[in-house]
DNA sequence: GTCTATACTTCGATAGAC
DNA sequence: GTCTATCGAAGTATAGAC
């Protein structure tokens, strides 16, 4: 190992431009135009700088997953200290730009075992924090939930993420019904009584 | 345009091989990795003759996500021609290979336009057949739904696609109470009667 | 109609200058 | 500690041979 040991150091303005321009690529045009020239072109610098601060192209990735993921867990810890803990979650869950660029991290994540790890551990944490507010607020008001704070935040990450996905693709079918049905959770859930007891009214079929 | 106007035919082995080398490289390394050259060394052939193929890459893809809908369509027609098509529906939305290569392409899909509507519309062909499914069971049955069939689908493969997704990365936090939690749902809608006329009973919490 | 030789662009990475 | 000159490999695409 000839390798340098030590690299930029994290509080470098060059790293963090590097890793902006790293972010407003994925997003843009995903994890494919990711590259040291189209980086260093994007930041204004030098490719070659890349490999200065990042040792590879996935310490970058990386790099860039544990500083959105840090970012997204104390945001969504701020956020969830709230009297309608459902309704964060919720509109957490609807965001087409996280959404966009959580799609290119699970996507590398499928095919890269230290990304795959890392994602892991920060679906863990975000899910941990959620449930917690979540049963929190359950206890606080003396709730009987009838389905478990854990499956609640599951069930509305699942819906929010699919309306969002299929509505990027162009697809609208049952989306309104899908939130109509939502919303009547979550009004039910704010009235402060049972969490989702049982099915609102909804548009019948037939 | 002194481009030649017709390509290789569609019958064509080489073209098949060159397809089945995409999806496979797809699935195990990602969309980025379908590269002309990876391509040529997996199918046998020399790299050049995937632009004999097919004139670009993204027609390429677009040709792989064609057969891949196509076959799709006909398999799920096929498989819910059932007495029991929500099974069928949560089986299918439960498939982790397929899943992973609909990631690859929804990651494509949010930067290539053609590869987007061409997913719109794919997508809304499936959902309509899943859904026309779903609504003749109801029919024949006499049952008076709740939720129209149209939702019920998007909620069933909303939450199917999160616990694959989630369980690629090694989470599974509220994973079994959610598993069962559909699983009642399935029997309920099973025996017969209403579909899905209120939550079933679940694990408590507090 | 099918395939190959070849052009030229962009890639990640490193050795070495400042 | 920070950055640049440069390399060999890999990328898409086309002109032209069979």
């Amino acid at each position: 190992m000839t390798r340098r040991q030590k690299l930029g150091q994290e509080t470098s303005a060059t790293r963090t431009a590097l890793l902006d321009a790293a972010e407003a690529l994925m997003q843009e045009e995903g994890y494919a135009a990711v590259t040291s020239r189209r980086l260093g072109a994007k930041a204004g610098v030098k490719p070659q700088l890349v490999h200065y601060y990042f040792e590879t192209m996935d310490e970058l990735f990386l790099a860039l997953l544990r500083r959105r993921g840090e970012r997204g867990l104390a945001f969504a810890a701020q956020a969830l200290e709230t009297d309608q803990p459902l309704r964060v979650l919720w509109s957490q869950s609807n965001d087409p730009r996280e959404t966009a660029l959580n799609l290119e991290f699970m996507a590398l994540a499928n095919h890269r075992k230290v990304i795959r790890a890392e994602m892991g551990r920060f679906g863990d944490r975000l899910r941990q924090i959620q449930e917690q507010a979540l049963a929190r607020h359950f206890e606080s008001r003396g709730i009987q939930a009838q389905i478990p704070p854990g499956v609640v935040t599951l069930l509305m990450a699942s819906v929010g993420l699919t309306l969002v996905l299929e509505t990027t693709v162009g697809m609208s079918n049952a989306h309104a019904e899908t939130e109509a049905l939502v919303e009547t959770y979550l009004r039910q859930f704010e009235a402060g009584g049972e969490a989702m007891p049982q099915m609102p009214a909804v548009p019948k079929v037939g």
